[in-house]
RNA sequence: GGGCGGUUAGCUCAGUGGUUAGAGCGCUGCGUUGACAUCGCAGAGGUCAUUGGUUCAAGUCCAUUACCGCCCA
């Protein structure tokens, strides 16, 4: 189908108004079909999975910088004619969600415990279809080109069924495990957390030394500690064995105080002689490294605190107080009694939740863990041997080196929210059922009273199958067969570890092959001033304010253009102006355009035989200069520099085509030998070029192009569908480029002098130009330099005719040519010679360089030819310029 | 403690060994030229953090120091 352009030329707005064309290109985009990929075994498919955005609520700008990347990339295989899918989706986001609902249910007053776990699931759900239509609709703003029909929420069956399977099946390979373990307790989200998710954060804080009385009465030793309050859940004192100091020790008892719980002094390799006194309390419930020092040493694990962080009952006096209440309490306590031998100053390392920032504790609990050693290996693998890589390169570093370091994921969650985990217990016997089917009798004893495990998994758990649960796994798809394994996993390198390391180690264990050939990380967004954005400081930038301010082109153009990969990035106004100000300026260029092609019939065959309109220097000149773009940009976009492409692609259309084409264009418009079919040509392929960057001016500039033009000129029903541009080697003309380049160079100089002594702009002046091997070529675009310039009369004449007096006049030196202007009575003559004489400095400094370089053998010997050769250029030019510059000195006296 | 990144114009940043280092914004001067003032023309502004090395050639590669930031423990 095509697309009805919005609004007849005379309605053509002056200033691009991204509001009149969005979401009407949007819905054409959709009605055709376009994002929906044609399966086709002959051609290798271009697919990326969207990482999917939480369904807590909005979109923020670093998915709005995700949706731009991925776009860019989708829109620019499908322009290749590759078959291209972009698989959009949703994360349920366990514990983000969770909370996000409980503030819902807060606000009327409900708890989810007053409520049940059921009825608190239909509120979630209610919460998910809001926020799923929201995140869609923001998706559809952005431009985001990707495969409605295919996508997909992590709770869907189909993930559902893939989680099931995956555990099932890591559990019979004995590589997931349910055990006691210190894992991270978060007591206000109050579940366990994986590693991953706790943010350690340095804490000034103290060193508390307590004193602990020996049971026989001889006195006490002193610990010191940064958690007081834990004394309540010491099980032994322990010291380095080789410590002189106290070896005489190990074997005795002390009393702790308070509760006056006798435990033992022990000896363990793992006590750091530096730290403290050389004496640490070991409070194995804890504590990961007292964890392990009383597996050792077999002593009791005592916990002192209920899942929210108060005391329970083994804290004797302190039982039903707050841990930190507690702590202060201890802390008077042993002051009063002089036992408090010391409190220093002391700054450690804190853990905290990833997602409230409440301080975590450490804690003996019996969790569900994969035993991921034997899943990293094959992931660590894959990218050491380069079936996957990893963009910017730095990154393999990172990812490796966790992948080396890595242990067990406790992945189970004390939420409502998620995956329920798999597993039922017979209430009769006791007996652990792991399956994917919900049982209905105890397969040992028969018994049909079973309760599942009433815990979830971590959300990052199925995240990590998405690129080939969303595809259809553990069913063999066509689907999966025919995407997997994607192209592309682009995302930001805050969740490396989280998700894409997942995904590595997943992928490979359920399917075999890696999930994705390419992994290409993005930077942080952070505000004008480089700050992290975040709602406390009040500085985030919403995505879809933005492009109701600035339109959604420039949104795009402000995320991608002039950035580097990986990079963060800083964004502000000022970012999203320039994209504004781009898209405005190619919105007139092609306003331009259009209202000649009204004017004037254009011819039919354009687009297929550019050559025969190539009249002039300056169409020879622009197209050559467009191909050459082309051909950067072809091998930018494959070296995924998207902020460099766009750049070009951003100089040459405002820099060349509009400065200068445009400008030139114009004294030959509407006569014999017009150049529209030029102006046509260079901007219908410029928006093609430009359209994965900027999707919604490019299609609608594109459209009514294709209206005003005679049928089938332009086949695609649409730009996103139109074929991207291929640079075509046999229309680059250097000489043209050459010609050119003086020609700009001489309006140029001609402009400064004007400029530099305040000519007014209407007044013509005089100009003579003196030139040799591109004399006629200059002399054939002379109506160019007289307007462009405002110069009449213009001589252009050989050097050879130079008189050998000026007057006062000014002189311009330039590569292939001398212009003169001569200002009768304005002249600074001190000036105009001190201009010169300085730039004759740089130029002599520069013939220095070059000649000592070109005397060395070793560059003659070393340096490639090509190299060698440019350089002789050069020096021969400046020699020249520079002699040319001599004489006119001479001749200003 | 280990690792990584950054330090380039007033600000924010590009610069993937080979012209006298660029852009946007800001600044200065001029401008109502029939695409565009969301614009045009012209201009000022840099010892590319430091020191040393590799190379015919270094902003770019290596090492060092300083400062800033991030990740891991």
């Amino acid at each position: 189908m095509t697309i009805k352009p919005g609004l007849n030329m005379i309605d053509l707005p002056k200033a691009y108004e991204s509001k009149q064309v969005e979401d009407r290109i949007y819905k054409s985009w959709k009605e055709g079909s376009y994002f929906t990929p044609k399966i086709d075994h002959a051609r290798q498919p271009f697919t990326i999975i969207m990482p999917p955005p939480n369904v807590t609520g909005e979109l923020h700008i670093g998915h709005a910088l995700t949706a731009t990347l991925e776009d860019i990339m989708i829109r620019w295989h499908r322009m290749l004619g590759d078959p291209t899918l972009w698989l959009p989706g949703v994360d349920h986001a366990g514990i983000a969600t969770q909370v996000v609902v409980e503030k819902e249910l807060a606000r009327q007053g409900l708890d989810r415990h007053q409520i049940g776990r059921e009825e608190f699931l239909k509120h979630v759900w209610d919460w998910v279809k809001k926020s799923r239509s929201a995140i869609t609709h923001q998706h559809e703003r952005l431009g985001a080109s990707c495969d409605w029909s295919r996508e997909r929420f992590t709770l869907d069956d189909g993930p559902v069924k893939a989680v099931k399977t995956t555990f099932v099946n890591l559990y019979n390979k004995g590589l997931i495990y349910r055990g006691e373990r210190i894992i991270n307790w978060c007591p206000r989200c109050r579940t366990a957390l994986s590693d991953l998710e706790v943010q350690n954060k340095d804490i000034a804080s103290n060193l508390w030394h307590m004193r602990y009385p020996f049971e026989d009465g001889s006195g006490y030793i002193t610990v010191a500690t940064t958690r007081p309050e834990t004394y309540l859940g010491d099980a032994a004192v322990a010291v380095n064995p080789e410590d002189e100091r106290y070896t005489n020790l190990i074997g005795k008892r002390v009393i702790l105080p308070f509760i006056n719980r006798a435990i033992p002094v022990i000896g363990d390799e793992a006590i750091d002689k530096e730290f403290g006194t050389g004496m640490v309390k070991v409070t194995p419930a804890h504590d990961p490294v007292d964890f392990e020092i009383s597996q050792r040493h077999h002593l009791p694990i005592i916990h002192i605190l209920n899942p929210d962080a108060t005391l329970n009952d083994n804290a004797g006096p302190y039982s039903g107080l707050d841990r930190f209440e507690a702590r202060k309490r201890v802390v008077e306590d042993f002051t009063k009694e002089g036992l408090m031998e010391k409190i220093e100053p002391y700054s450690h390392a804190v853990p905290h939740c990833f997602r409230c920032s409440t301080i975590i504790e450490p804690e003996v609990s019996k969790q569900w863990f994969v035993r991921i050693a034997p899943l990293a290996e094959p992931a660590a693998t894959a990218v050491r041997d380069g079936r996957i890589k990893i963009l910017p390169e730095r990154f393999t570093k990172i990812y490796l080196n966790w992948m080396d370091n890595i242990r067990d994921w406790c992945i189970s969650r004390q939420l409502w929210w998620g995956h329920r985990i798999p597993v039922w217990y017979c209430l009769s016997c006791g007996e652990m059922i792991v399956s994917t089917e919900t049982p209905t009798a105890c397969p040992k004893c028969g018994g049909t009273r079973l309760e599942q495990d009433p815990d979830v998994l971590d959300t990052w758990f199925s995240s990590g199958l998405w690129p080939h649960s969303t595809l259809g796994w553990p069913d063999q798809t066509e689907d999966l067969r025919y995407f997997y394994p994607t192209s592309v996993m682009e995302t930001g390198y805050d969740i490396l570890f989280f998700w894409v390391a997942r995904m590595i180690m997943l992928g490979i264990e359920n399917t075999g092959d890696v999930p994705f050939h390419t992994v290409y990380l993005h930077g942080l967004i952070r505000d004008e001033k480089g700050e992290k954005m975040s709602k406390m400081k009040g500085n985030v930038l919403n995505p879809l304010t933005a492009i109701d301010q600035y339109g959604c082109d420039a949104l795009r153009f402000a995320l991608t253009t002039g950035t580097a990969p990986g990079n963060d990035i800083n964004m502000g106004a000022h970012r999203m102006e320039a994209g504004r100000n781009f898209a405005n300026k190619l919105w007139n260029a092609g306003r331009f355009v259009l209202k000649a092609l009204e004017a004037e019939p254009a011819s039919k065959d354009i687009f297929t035989d550019i050559g025969k309109y190539l009249t002039e220097t300056e169409d020879r000149w622009i197209v050559s200069r467009f191909n050459r773009l082309v051909g950067e940009v072809d091998s930018l976009l494959k070296d995924f520099q998207f902020g460099e492409a766009e750049k070009q692609i951003h100089d040459f259309l405002w820099g060349e085509y509009c400065d200068w084409y445009i400008e030139i264009s114009k004294q030959r418009l509407g006569k014999a030998g017009s150049p529209l079919p030029v102006l046509t040509y260079v901007l219908e392929a410029s928006l093609r070029l430009l359209h994965p960057f900027m999707p919604f001016i490019t299609e609608e500039l594109w459209q009514n192009m294709k209206e005003r033009l005679p049928q089938g000129m332009l086949e695609a029903p649409a730009l996103i569908v139109a074929r991207y541009p291929v640079a075509d080697g046999k229309v680059l003309n250097n000489r043209a480029e050459q010609v050119m380049e003086a020609v700009m160079e001489i309006i140029r100089s001609i402009r400064n002098t004007r400029a530099e002594y305040k000519v007014d702009t209407g007044r013509w002046v005089e100009s003579f130009i003196y030139a040799d091997s591109l004399l006629e070529d200059i002399r054939a675009r002379s109506d160019i330099i007289e307007m462009l310039a405002r110069t009449r009369p213009l001589n252009i004449l050989p050097r050879t005719s130079r008189p050998a007096k000026n007057e006062k006049t000014l002189v311009a030196v330039l590569r292939d040519a001398e212009v003169i202007v001569p200002l009768a009575g304005m002249i600074d003559l001190n000036a105009e010679k001190a201009r010169l004489s300085k730039e004759m400095d740089g130029l002599q400094n520069e013939i220095v360089r070059l000649t000592q370089r070109l005397e060395d053998g070793q560059f003659i010997g070393k340096a490639p030819s090509t190299v060698v050769e440019k350089e002789k250029a050069r020096l021969e030019e400046y020699k020249s310029k520079f002699a040319r510059m001599q004489a006119e000195l001479q001749q200003l006296g």
